[in-house]
RNA sequence: GCGAAAGUGGCGGAAUUGGCAGACGCACCAGACUUAGGAUCUGGCGGGGAAACCCAUGAGGGUUCGAGUCCCUCCUUUCGCACCA
């Protein structure tokens, strides 16, 4: 009886036993200084939001990434694997207001949890490096960064139209709005509210964000798409034209100049300055261009700015083309958005769908400025959008190409001072201003007499106050707390106020990466030399969903960081990773559909070795992966069977640890050869292809074969030495994706430390390579049977073998064999009529 | 509408360069051991057929000795963008 027990694969009895060990010496997973000698390796995860409990998403993106880190590791390198806490942010205020806990408790109570389940989960990261957000030793260079870029000029404040989140009762950034909704609240409609806002100089950086996205070839192409479309750069041409009467200009954006000869109309945004201004005198026409702006305002709410149909109407004045001098009406229509370029476009039917559209509806005059490049060719239907054609009905502009004359037409722009060559981008400042408690306190002091005054270094960081009553009505909960409001301006001595906007927490996880390599600074928010050893990243690890939020903040911070020579670096990360989402019975795990599958069920019933493996196993980490439990009992299932086998010849094991190289019979050289075949495609995938899937499914093949060569084993017909060196291999190679059982059988085996610390296997190609080969005969490219032949077979011995075969003589009795096509080491096929 | 990725057994998935389709696992079936089994072990498991064989990777065409893989047309799903002038 007492045999069988111990035969019994129990993780609660292996893991906790491991856990409190690696509790108790921190320096297994600790980075070591750059003087160690070691080449060094950075792995990052993206830290999570402490809610209180991870969720499966997590625990695939931390177990890919402490595969990586565990393998690196045995490679030899000096590892940096941090984990910390985006620990600001508005659930804490809800919790708050419905438990009546205060934020911070509730935080950090959340942040104990989540970390004893990281550590239950067995996850390798440095907890010396520890970084939570929501505590002034972080904040502090927030506060000091804002401090910076105010100074260059990086940071303003200004009234503006901004994204109100009714829900959050807080203002969004325009990368946190997605379809007119706010990203935290999809069902919640995000409105428009003009208030004074502090805002990041983002589009300062905008040309260098987009020109860094083509070296970022470690990156997913998607990822760098939707970041190109999101700065949406455009090159194109301003031109005025001149209201008829007033001589009020109205400057217009086109990326193609070349046109202007064909613009019928200039149509303006409904809420143009110009158009509030005819509006103002016009009474009718008020009605109607309240009409249209609250027509854009529902189509955005609804998120099909693109499907609205379009109309717009004529405000009765006519603008002049600097170029030609004509006479066009001026409408204003509500397609034409006002946050985009000037607000204001020559609208020309003849050469855009749009315009097209829009003046068919209403009659307006539609003209052909372009002509086909070809004079043969029959001339195009219009509207003809190509640039490829030449300049007709365009005075003495005709005949040139489209490029040619919006070169020309630029230049004379210029010299007379209507109008230049421009860009545009779509991207636009980062509106960090919160009217939040819970968040970085904005650096900054209102005085009556000097305006506004940032606050000085010394007097950082600025602290949150800690007890302050949450309640759900509007405006900055900082501004009801007057001891924090009360203060003395820095620069008089007078009374003054303290701004009460907090920052947008996508601040805090712009550069915590790099507050990891330096983490108990405490004088600056790293040290540059540190940083400057471990970065770039050598490895993010992520959900996509970050690819314009979080993604994009962090390459700004980054290329501000190094223009304030903090860095030398201009990307954060190298290799980007982004894994797939979790779902379940066909749907995203989530709350709401009650298909959640918590990872403390999992750990309890089989183990967290068997819960990280399955979610490795499952599906390739870059694809969405179905969560199924029945999987994670077979892993289980499969880690008993590796516990078994190991135990049962741990004994032959530590007796071959003395063993001299002897003469190796068929069964030892089969098994070997299988270990160093897997021993090689892992190390082959972990270079680069992570399928993980298919490293475990190999490990698994290979414990198949040892299992059907139990007989062997158990007779003692395979060497001692073999025998030891299949089962440490075996362990080792098992080692990143199931720490616990590796470091138990690493033991078992009778081998010193830790199998972090062993060297990860090196695969013999001499040993892994077959020596016969089957190989599969064709006729007419049609499977009939396959030959055994040696795997140095030359292409005429595989041909005899081919032919000498009974089924192949049988099928080609009576045929004329025309051509046989073999390609060593793979198939024969010939080719019978 | 534009762009990208994907579509393979009952299910998750494999097939890295055009070369034995279905590795590995789940579920299921049969058997062994057993007082018992959510344990373990052995075998089976795409479809048709008694078999020889035939058919099969979303649909249809093509290239090739040979196509899940390359090309063309179409369908479906997911994701991203969407009056950006």
């Amino acid at each position: 009886m007492a045999e069988e027990k111990e035969l019994r694969y129990d993780p609660a009895l292996i893991e906790p036993k491991w856990q409190e060990r690696w509790a108790a010496d921190p320096a297994l997973y600790a980075a070591e200084p750059a003087s160690c000698g070691k080449p060094k390796y950075y792995v990052l995860e993206m830290l999570p939001y402490p809610s209180g409990q991870l969720h499966m998403g997590h625990v695939r993106n931390y177990s890919i990434g402490d595969a990586l880190a565990r393998h690196m590791w045995m490679r030899g390198y000096n590892v940096l694997h941090p984990m910390g806490w985006d620990a600001f942010g508005l659930p804490a205020e809800n919790a708050a207001l419905k438990n009546n806990t205060p934020p911070r408790e509730w935080t950090l109570a959340n942040i104990a949890a989540m970390k004893r389940q990281m550590q239950r989960l067995g996850l390798g990261y440095d907890w010396a490096t520890e970084v939570t957000t929501c505590l002034p030793d972080y904040y502090h260079w927030n506060q000091w960064f804002f401090l910076r870029m105010y100074e260059k000029g990086l940071v303003y404040r200004k009234q503006s139209k901004v994204n109100w989140c009714p829900e959050c009762a807080t203002v969004l950034a325009n990368e946190q709005v997605v379809d007119g909704r706010c990203w935290r609240h999809d069902d919640t409609i995000v409105e428009q509210r003009n208030l004074e806002q502090w805002f990041f100089r983002i589009t300062a950086y905008a040309q260098e964000l987009l020109d860094g996205l083509d070296k970022l070839d470690g990156w997913p192409e998607k990822v760098r798409t939707m970041q190109r479309n999101w700065i949406g750069r455009s090159e194109g041409t301003e031109v005025d034209f001149t209201v008829e009467g007033s001589g009020e200009k109205i400057r217009v954006f086109t990326t193609r100049v070349d046109t202007i000869f064909g613009a019928t109309s200039v149509q303006l945004a409904p809420e143009h300055p110009l158009i509030t201004a005819f509006a103002a005198a016009d009474a009718a026409l008020k009605v109607k261009v309240d009409e249209l702006i609250e027509e854009q305002k529902k189509a955005k709410e609804a998120g099909d700015v693109g499907a609205i149909e379009k109309h717009g109407v004529a405000t009765g004045r006519f603008a002049l083309n600097p170029y030609s001098g004509e006479r066009v009406p001026v409408w204003v229509a509500n397609y034409i958005l006002m946050d985009y370029g000037t607000g204001a476009i020559m609208s020309v039917p003849g050469h855009d769908e749009r315009d097209f559209e829009f003046a068919t509806k209403y009659g307006i005059e539609i003209r052909r400025v372009i002509a086909s490049a070809d004079a043969a060719s029959e001339e195009p239907a219009l509207p003809f959008t190509s640039e490829d054609g030449v300049l007709v009905n365009s005075g003495e502009y005709n005949g040139l190409s489209c490029a040619a004359a919006e070169k020309k037409l630029q230049d004379v722009a210029a010299g007379k001072g209507f109008g230049k060559a421009t860009v545009t981008f779509r991207l636009k400042d980062w509106g960090v201003s919160r009217q939040r408690y819970w968040g970085t306190p904005i650096p900054m002091i209102h005085c009556e007499r000097d305006g506004l005054v940032p606050v000085p270094d010394e007097q950082l960081p600025v602290v949150l106050p800690p007890q302050i009553e949450i309640t759900q009505q509007g405006g900055s909960p900082l501004g009801r707390v007057p001891e924090f409001v009360n203060v003395t301006c820095p620069k008089c001595g007078g009374a003054a106020r303290r701004e009460t906007d907090t920052m947008d927490t996508f601040v805090d996880s712009s550069w915590y990466f790099y507050r990891y390599t330096d983490a108990k600074n405490a004088g600056q928010p790293f040290d540059p030399a540190i940083a400057g050893y471990w970065f770039p990243i050598d490895q993010y690890i992520g959900g996509v969903e970050h690819a314009i939020l979080h993604l994009i903040y962090s390459r700004f911070w980054t290329k501000v960081m190094r223009d304030l020579d903090l860095i030398t670096n201009d990307e954060p990360a190298r290799r980007l990773f982004t894994q797939g989402m979790v779902i379940k019975d066909g749907a995203k795990m989530s709350k709401s559909k009650g298909n959640v599958v918590s990872p403390d069920d999992m750990v309890a019933r089989y183990g967290a070795d068997a819960t990280r493996m399955y979610a490795l196993f499952a599906a390739p980490p870059d694809r969405d992966l179905d969560w199924q439990e029945d999987g994670v009992a077979g892993v289980s299932r499969f880690l008993g069977r590796v516990w078994r086998l190991a135990m049962k010849y741990a004994p032959v094991a530590k007796a071959g640890q003395a063993g001299a190289p002897q003469e190796l019979n068929g069964g030892a050289v089969k098994l070997l050869r299988k270990l160093h075949q897997t021993t090689a495609k892992i190390t082959q995938d972990f270079e680069g292809r992570w399928h993980f899937n298919t490293c475990v499914a190999a490990i698994m093949e290979l414990v198949n074969d040892l299992q059907a060569a139990d007989a062997q084993l158990a007779a003692g017909e395979i060497p001692a030495p073999v025998v030891r060196e299949l089962l440490r291999t075996l362990v080792l190679l098992l080692a990143p994706f199931a720490p616990y059982l590796s470091a138990e059988l690493w033991a078992e085996l009778g081998e010193a430390g830790d199998v972090l610390r062993a060297p990860w296997p090196v695969s013999d190609p001499a040993l892994a390579k077959e020596d016969e080969l089957e190989v599969p005969v064709q006729i007419n490219g049609k499977l009939v049977t396959v030959v055994r032949v040696a795997a140095d077979a030359s292409p005429k011995a595989i041909e005899a073998a081919a032919l000498a075969d009974e089924k192949i003589q049988a099928r080609t009795a009576g045929k004329t064999v025309a051509k046989i096509i073999v390609v060593p080491g793979k198939l024969a096929n010939l080719v019978v009529k």
